[in-house]
DNA sequence: TTGTACGCGTTATCAT
DNA sequence: ATGATAACGCGTACAA
């Protein structure tokens, strides 16, 4: 790897000018210019980062947490903010957290060692002094802490939402699937759910699903119908969670959406490929991506910023596992 | 942020021996490093990984290109390096290519640039400079190049396997469907099924698939029935693609899989999820993921490496789309 | 307009 | 057993 120094030596000139053509700062010669220019296309030289870092205190590096990749919701999260900083010259370091906070302390420390300027965070643990006077910004994504900054969705009104609409359409035993505890958002559109159930004096059973696992949706689903065998109407906590209570349901040869409706939570890719395919209350997961990013972009180059909590809406997204509504009549 | 400077003068030692306490090398006096021990943890010193990297001109940071971590596969890959490096405190910068030769280009540079020790590649272009004379080892993650290291599955045994056992299920009006061209798993995938096919003697149609995303898949899906409607059996280019044709065979009413049988690859955890659950080929994508960085390591740490290039079996994953073979009668 | 020299935080060499 | 100091590659005062 070429250096500076070499690129120097091959110009006849000192480093310094080297650099300052480099960045473009300061004067220098047309001629020295075009001089350096061409010994760094022979040299194939690219300035090395870790040295600038060092001098400056910083990169151009982003430090990414996130709970679980392997979670489809996570992957277009993740799509929207390494494209918006990709844009911006950034790079991305990734961990995924498993929702554990020591894997999630052991990242952060390792990306403020390697200087990262700003941070995603995915995180159940705002509030814990790893995010306090951590001396970079830090973008809350898909989770919130009072007046920090944060990009995330309405999940009280989400679920509020699906109870309305499951209802609407004439579910009257529901059960609603209650996301892992020490999940917020999963909370909030449990919370949201029940909140408008009671609202109407609609009873309801609940299902404790204690994680968002592929491997481990099938075990919620089955207790599901073991339980509560009348079931009407089913609020998963997420879509993934839905696919398997649907797979449960035809399974046992009930008719989605006539004896059972579905609804989920996210609007991962795959809900629109399901047969019947899934309604949900969709979250703008490659949006909120973006949307943190560039919030963070905001954020460290000490841009006057309009608003430093972003809720994105969640959107009634109606496929074919609730049935029609009736038509309004004037 | 303290520097080792600090915890010296804290300590009342010199930065040398600090350094060498950290790094548990040379000779240091048990009260010393007792001092020097409290001084790290009442400054909460932690040795900044730039300044080191500039000078041993290695990081512990890796470089992993994948093409789109929006198809459910790769994060299964993702996850397999990542918890395999992780084990091994070594950490990961991505970026996800597109399949695009620019993108990756983009990304390895600034890898380079950020001394990375190794790169895990997931490039259809193994074999442009890019790769040659990087100067640190590279890993090629289901893909290969010739005596080059890389972690793969056998795709055209997986084609094989797909065409015999869908024949062997009565499927005799095949349609197959063709991945992306420059994609080479999928067109050794397709190649594989293909050879089968004509080694049987049967006749077949091919749908062209010039993309895995899940926005597109319903088109060649809905293309295929429109083409060859009278298609008794389906091998997919993925299970994305599987998953759309089944969602559009149930559509028009077929039965699957007593009217069309279908086989997926790569066995993606919706797969088993769907209804009919979708029979697959699978790939042990987490495995390949690990094998991937187990393999980077010794490669980094100048291990002998028993083999350079793997190739991680594939598995008929049956299930519900495709029909119960016949008992054998001895 | 250009060059010299120092510092960013480490590690390693060489004295002591 | 410990300390001074030169490097690693770059950016920037300051001098020329």
């Amino acid at each position: 790897m070429a250096t500076i120094k070499d690129v120097a030596k091959q110009a006849g000139v000192s480093v310094a000018t080297v650099s300052r053509v480099i960045n473009g700062i300061g004067y220098v010669h047309e001629d020295t210019r075009k001089k350096v220019e061409t010994a760094i296309t022979e040299l194939q030289y690219t300035p090395n980062e870790v040295a600038r870092s060092l001098y400056k205190r910083k990169s151009r590096l982003i430090g990414l947490v996130l709970p679980d990749i392997t979670n489809p919701f996570f992957p277009e999260l993740a799509r929207g903010a390494e494209d918006e900083m990709q844009e911006n010259d950034f790079r991305i370091i990734f961990g995924n957290s498993d929702e554990k906070l020591d894997k999630e302390q052991e990242y952060i420390q390792t990306f403020v060692q390697n200087n990262v300027v700003g941070l995603i965070a995915s995180t159940n643990y705002p509030d814990t002094d790893t995010y306090r006077n951590l001396g970079i910004p830090v973008v809350f994504l898909d989770r919130t802490a009072d007046n920090r900054p944060s990009v995330y969705s309405d999940g009280r009104e989400g679920g509020r939402m699906a109870a309305r609409e499951i209802l609407a359409r004439g579910s009257r035993r529901i059960t609603v699937m209650r996301g892992p505890e020490h999940i917020r958002p999963a909370q909030d559109r449990f919370q949201g759910a029940i909140e408008k159930l009671k609202d109407q004096g609609i009873a309801y059973n609940v299902i404790h699903t204690s994680s968002f696992a592929f491997t481990e949706a099938g075990t919620w689903a089955k207790e599901l119908f073991e339980r509560y065998p009348d079931t009407d109407g089913v609020i998963a906590s997420n879509d993934i969670v839905a696919t398997a209570v649907l797979h449960e349901a035809q399974r046992l040869g009930k008719k989605v959406p006539d004896d059972v409706q579905i609804i989920g939570f996210d609007d991962i890719s795959l809900s629109s490929l399901l047969t019947p395919s899934l309604t949900t209350i969709r979250q703008p997961a490659y949006d909120m991506g973006r949307a943190a990013a560039r919030l963070l972009i905001q954020l460290i180059e000490n841009k006057k910023v309009d608003q430093k909590t972003i809720q994105m809406p969640v959107t009634f997204t109606e496929r074919d596992t609730t049935r029609k509504v009736e038509q309004q009549h004037g």
